[in-house]
DNA sequence: GATAGGCTCTACCACCATGGGAAGGTCAAT
DNA sequence: ATTGACCTTCCCATGGTGGTAGAGCCTATC
């Protein structure tokens, strides 16, 4: 009785549409297939399965998990390549770690003070309204942007 | 001189790309146009993007936003509906960020019992290999699976 | 007046991961 | 024979964002 896909997600517990797509794109090996076509996995199929639905709860990227995979097949690979991903994805999910708590911590401020009631007046609408904060993402202000005319008219045909 | 959406990214931060997507999923209201179907933005519709801006950056999602606009818009808005999307979003930032910090925590620890040297073996890969830890996501074991056959043989006739 | 450069417009494609579903095939149990 | 539980492939959607191609428009400069 070969192990189908549907078996091997809930012994692997990668999701059989996760299974297929993971093949697609290269992740995993195409596997033997049965006469009808039907996807088999053999034991050390499953153990990869494992392999990357554990690297996957632990948050390593799809592009990571590839490489963990061939550093996993080659004996001969130096434990500093596999640290390096390891450091690597722990300072990404640092970095987003502190994001979402500088949000949170703003969101947290912001709503321990409003009252929360039937009234309109409310300071997490003040702050997003004024947005007083210096903008992080976009340009501030750019140099020569050369503001000319670059417009026709604004007789305001709107449609 | 009306302003253009070049200069609308520029001043409120969010770029042209993203005004047009917004706007085209109806976050944005459709703006004036010039003769040369050029957007043009007025003070208020730049006030607008600054609040989108903000709330981006806060975490807000696209849905959460378009709420808080129609909120913003209301003047007999009730301060209670504002906060409590942004209690439900501090929560959901909480249990993200909560769910990030067990990863983090993992893979430090992890790294931190790596040698990182030449040699092949390392705990990150033990981790991974192995898969100790319980699936949480996939479902274990279920019932009545009815496992008794549904493949044809494995000849395994590989393309 | 022609041209170059910079801006606009729309309409696509790509990413990352995942879920949903349709349409058709296959198998075992009833 | 029908039912139901699988399998297969293929397409669509999500959330946000970036890129790019092809076309139009405007201004400055030659």
């Amino acid at each position: 009785m070969p192990t189908i896909i549907s078996d091997a997600a809930k012994r692997s517990g990668v999701s059989a549409k996760m299974i297929r797509y993971y093949e697609s794109i290269g992740l995993l090996p195409q596997v033997d297939r049965t006469e009808n076509n039907y996807r088999t996995y053999s034991e050390s199929d499953i153990h990869t399965l494992r392999f990357v639905r554990r690297a996957r709860d632990l948050g390593y990227s799809i592009s990571n998990i590839k490489h963990l995979l061939s550093l996993w097949r080659d004996q001969h690979r130096a434990s500093a390549d596999v640290k390096r991903i390891a450091l690597d994805h722990a300072n990404s999910l640092r970095h987003k770690i502190t994001e979402m708590e500088a949000m949170l911590q703003a969101v947290e401020h912001l709503a321990e003070h409003c009252r929360g009631d039937h009234r309109p007046d409310c300071p997490i609408m003040d702050d997003l309204a004024v947005g007083l904060t210096a903008p992080t993402r976009g340009p501030g202000i750019r140099a020569h942007q050369g503001t000319h005319g670059r417009y026709a008219s604004q007789k305001g045909l709107r449609a």
